[in-house]
DNA sequence: AATTATTAGTCAGTTAAACTGACTACAATA
DNA sequence: TATTGTAGTCAGTTTAACTGACTAATAATT
């Protein structure tokens, strides 16, 4: 396999197989790009800035994705104390079930993985890395 | 750093710094996803087709990068002999040479990270996979 | 041998997910 | 107080994929 599919082919088919799981539960309204924002979200809240930088997008494009998950119930939108330009999102009770359930999901798939069962196999990354 | 990101963000990163490196040495007409196409490619040529399997994408989104590619002069199209509907691409000699200079640049990059020396650690990806 | 199904590739249009640039409102600094 | 910087939004663009419909050629089936 070619030596930059060997980081990127991983990773799509996470995201891949995480949003159907997600979709067969029920949680809908997501897209792939939405996995950035609940994966970065910091448990007291966090700023859209903070967030984009943390997923490394600009902050127009993370600006989107969580007006996006606002709209569908998985954020709620907060005033920052101290700064009225600014933004704090945090988790709803929705949003918080996704994450859980969301790392689960992944959690359980690289198990899968690295024991050679999935759907994919992991060996040639970790020798490489070795 | 979160799940997904531990393999998409050297993917990321890896392409970013090829490109740049690239451009520098004069590489131009290629955009990020061209890596593909070359990387992919079999000595004796390759179909479209058989390209697109191996990215992981459709054939008509292939068919465009090796379009691209072949006026940019790194591919040159020839006959399959034996089925009149099928393209055979082979690299050019300036093909050979992006190759070539790719996987070393990818090399280093990597051997650099495995180093701890680098703008990125592999670190957390290497725990994750043990 | 003729028909049917499959495969290789292209054309056209669409979608996802990012980007840049310009802007407003507020905050921090000189 | 005036200037510079930061948080976020709005608008438009670009990159890189996608699906669907099609032609031409090959392979399979009857």
């Amino acid at each position: 396999m070619e030596l930059i599919s060997l980081f990127s082919e991983p990773a799509r088919l996470l995201i891949t197989l995480l949003f159907e799981e997600l979709k067969i539960k029920g949680y809908t309204g997501l897209k792939p790009a939405h996995a950035q924002v609940f994966q970065n979200l910091e448990k007291e809240g966090s700023r859209i800035t903070e967030l984009a930088l943390k997923a490394g997008i600009t902050k127009q494009s993370m600006s989107l994705l969580v007006y996006d998950m606002e709209n569908a119930g998985y954020l709620k939108r907060y005033k920052d104390k101290g700064d009225n330009r600014a933004v704090i999102f945090r988790l709803t009770a929705k949003g918080e079930k996704l994450l859980k359930f969301s790392d689960q999901i992944l959690r359980n798939i690289i198990t899968k993985w690295k024991k050679e069962q999935g759907e994919y196999s992991l060996n040639e990354l970790k020798v490489l890395l070795k």
